[in-house]
DNA sequence: AGCATTTCTATCCAAATGGTCAAAAAACGA
DNA sequence: TCGTTTTTTGACCATTTGGATAGAAATGCT
């Protein structure tokens, strides 16, 4: 009988490093082969243990796959939780986008993850992305448009800034491959160095207002 | 046996409506479900014919992917070509933006099918990254920083530049679902043009030479 | 130690799927 | 019209793959 099936509630020590490792595992595979492309025997491998185990823990290959996906779409979305409506408009904003980028580089596994799964239609996330995502991002725009009307910032359409800082700052993560191959060889971390200059320009130049 | 084995040099009329056909009816399955998630099944119903019939005409799923990702790959890099040392040079990139866009909005499988293509690594199209695309890249990047030399436009680095624009303009076609999700209903154009009016607005702004 | 529970895997199974084959149907050329 | 070639498909096959089963090994409990 599997864990998932029984599931007494109680997660035992074991229970949760396994699973653990399991999900690691299972995030290297389906960042890069989404999620038809992953078996649950390279999962297994990855993970280092047979197929059945896996299915112990997690009952199903596409319950592996949508625990990671609703652990991730928390993750995902938090800086955007942290623009604040007290703080500098010009620097809450480019906080927001650094953090982005940030996360571009260090989870470029989960970036690309998310990346499949909106690219597909998002079968799985588009209540979640209508309902929660939504009215966090029209939170979130209003008080950019608040800032836009006050002159604080240029004025501009606050939800497209924020697609602009989605688009620019995950093209690096999911195109990586493309912008390497074009790019001279840059060390990893160069190239967000990189980024991250020539976004902080753009967006101040972007959001910069109109002399009065 | 097969026509991609017997192979005689000469297409008929028949032969090229055929592929076409399926061609298309391909694009609409692999652009939603990728290379793995699309079935030879799903692909033959869309095209209205046997599953014998669509390994008839291009010998395997493969080969049907491939043809699909060749011929997309030059379309795709066209408006770049276009980018003129002559031409005024804010002109010159916002219209690029634009018709990248406009691709964006007119082709929007074709941007996925890409899409899906480097988000998994690009594995048969790598060569033509770092290759014929690098150097049309570094081309045209070339052009951006003499601009930027002359003081024609700001200073800044021509290559991200250039990601950037890729980056925008596919976020609108890549990620559609998630940005439906969150703007209010707009009919199919009207979104574009919004995205228009931001990123030339955007572009503009960033481009704009730093009074001298 | 001895029993019960949990963890783990070898083996197997059924469904899905990419592709083959032989033959029917249609189109073509004389 | 009649033989030839091309087009089309139903039936079939081999492999892959997600998952079930049963039992072995380990662990925990008393």
């Amino acid at each position: 009988m599997t864990i998932a099936q029984r599931n007494t509630g109680k997660e035992t020590r074991i229970q949760r490093e396994k699973r653990e490792v399991i999900l690691k595992a299972a995030l290297d595979v389906f960042s890069i082969q989404g999620l038809r492309g992953a078996t649950l025997e390279k999962i297994a491998e990855a993970a280092g243990m047979s197929k059945p185990h896996v299915i112990y823990y997690f009952g199903s290959k596409d319950a592996i796959y949508a625990r990671l996906l609703e652990s991730l779409l928390e993750i995902w979305v938090s800086p955007l939780r942290d623009l604040s409506r007290d703080g500098d408009p010009m620097t809450e904003i480019l906080t927001y986008m650094r953090r982005k980028l940030k996360m571009s580089r260090d989870m470029p596994r989960e970036s690309k993850l998310f990346a499949t799964e909106i690219l597909h239609g998002a079968p799985r996330t588009k209540a979640t992305l209508s309902g929660d995502l939504k009215t966090l991002v029209d939170e979130k725009a209003a008080i950019i448009a608040g800032w836009s009307a006050e002159g604080k910032i240029a004025r501009l359409d606050p939800h497209h800034l924020i697609f602009s800082i989605w688009a620019m700052t995950q093209h690096y993560a999911d195109f990586d491959v493309q912008v390497r191959s074009i790019l001279p060889e840059t060390g990893g971390d160069a190239l967000f160095d990189e980024a991250d200059a020539f976004l902080t320009s753009m967006f101040t130049r972007t959001l910069r207002p109109a002399k009065a």
